[in-house]
DNA sequence: TTCATTATATTAACACTGTTAATAAATATA
DNA sequence: TATATTTATTAACAGTGTTAATATAATGAA
């Protein structure tokens, strides 16, 4: 029952990268336990003995995935000018991310009636990460006068909402047809909303 | 091969009904070529000799719902002043509908992954839904000189991906927890883009 | 009415899904 | 080396959509 710490980590993440090379690949859709398994070079019921359910191991992708975006966004904005047009850089690297891995946007906004990702917690974690990544820079707004307090807790609101709208049409609906297209009402609603 | 017409069509509407019901109630997560029939009153197999297969069958009950959809919103508007406000009471109205029944939305905006709905037109259909209900009042709205065209066009852009995004989060993620707060954020987000 | 033909409905089966229990293999301990 | 323990695998269950083969019901002609 004392299995070594160092070798239970290192069989989880056999696991985990096997998974999340299918999210990031074919996406939600292709994952299964069986093909988990078979890419970590194991059979479907050793998952079992690391994982309690395949829930638990899509969280620990989602995680993981968390934090490759934030990476991500952080690169794609620290050249920004702080303030209001680094609140716009921030977002819009965040949906280039999504853009970029369409099957992690399924599985942070979209996934709920099936079986992945349903701990109360954690999905606050997901929704709420497009506020935790602007939250300095709405600080930085309301302590320069730019935003009141009032404004900024609208304004990251209606962010969100715009950003899964849009993605949530884009990916899932192929609407617009063309990325071009899609960057363009992109550029329209976060000026709308951002600059006012 | 001939089979008679009336009777086809009956048939039909037996295993419609059963899918509507169901996805009323429980939802997509629910549904089952073999919990349809059941409730049809036949055995599974018998869905096959009406359908191609069941992304078929749950397109008949997509059409429906769009006309169940177009009826509710016509009852909850019709007695709005025309133009802006009536645009406004429209969308309120649609979001209400998708509200009272969740698996709708989850048909119309969520699945696209899974095996149900997937033929490009549909799709159109659905997207397009709300700009439908939307164009007299746009329309005039913009012989009005209230709205330019292009501004028209921009609002209901924006209208639809809030829409959307508001539903997503609030359907699939319950953020926010309550209706009353849902609400609030779809005044606070339509007064914004309809208000100006 | 009886028989043959056609149309419709059903059961059995296939390939998948997540998960669990029983078994086989590998490792560690005495 | 022999025993005990840990880890991996196969077999199985209940579910999914779909198809082929079979059974039942309805229709036609004699």
């Amino acid at each position: 029952m004392v299995r070594n710490e160092i070798q239970e980590i290192r069989m989880k993440e056999y696991f985990i990268d096997a998974a999340r090379e299918i999210l990031k690949g074919e996406g939600l859709k292709s994952i299964s336990v069986r093909n988990i398994a078979e890419r970590a070079g194991y059979s479907y019921a050793t998952l079992y003995n690391y994982f309690n359910d395949v829930k638990d191991l899509i969280f620990e992708c989602v995680k993981d995935f968390q934090k490759e975006c934030d990476q991500f966004v952080e690169a794609g904005s620290k050249n920004s000018r702080r303030g209001l047009p680094r609140i716009k850089s921030i977002t819009k690297a965040y949906i280039n991310y999504f853009v970029q891995y369409p099957g992690i946007f399924e599985l942070f906004f979209i996934e709920s009636t099936n079986d992945f990702v349903n701990k109360k917690t954690d999905l606050q974690v997901i929704t709420g990460s497009l506020n935790r990544l602007c939250e300095p820079e709405l600080i930085y707004c309301v302590e320069n006068e730019v935003l009141t307090k009032h404004s900024a807790d609208k304004m990251i609101n209606q962010l969100l909402y715009s950003v899964v709208g849009l993605l949530t049409l884009y990916i899932n609906r192929r609407q617009p047809k063309t990325y071009k297209e899609f960057m363009a009402n992109v550029e329209t609603e976060l000026t709308n909303i951002i600059n006012k």
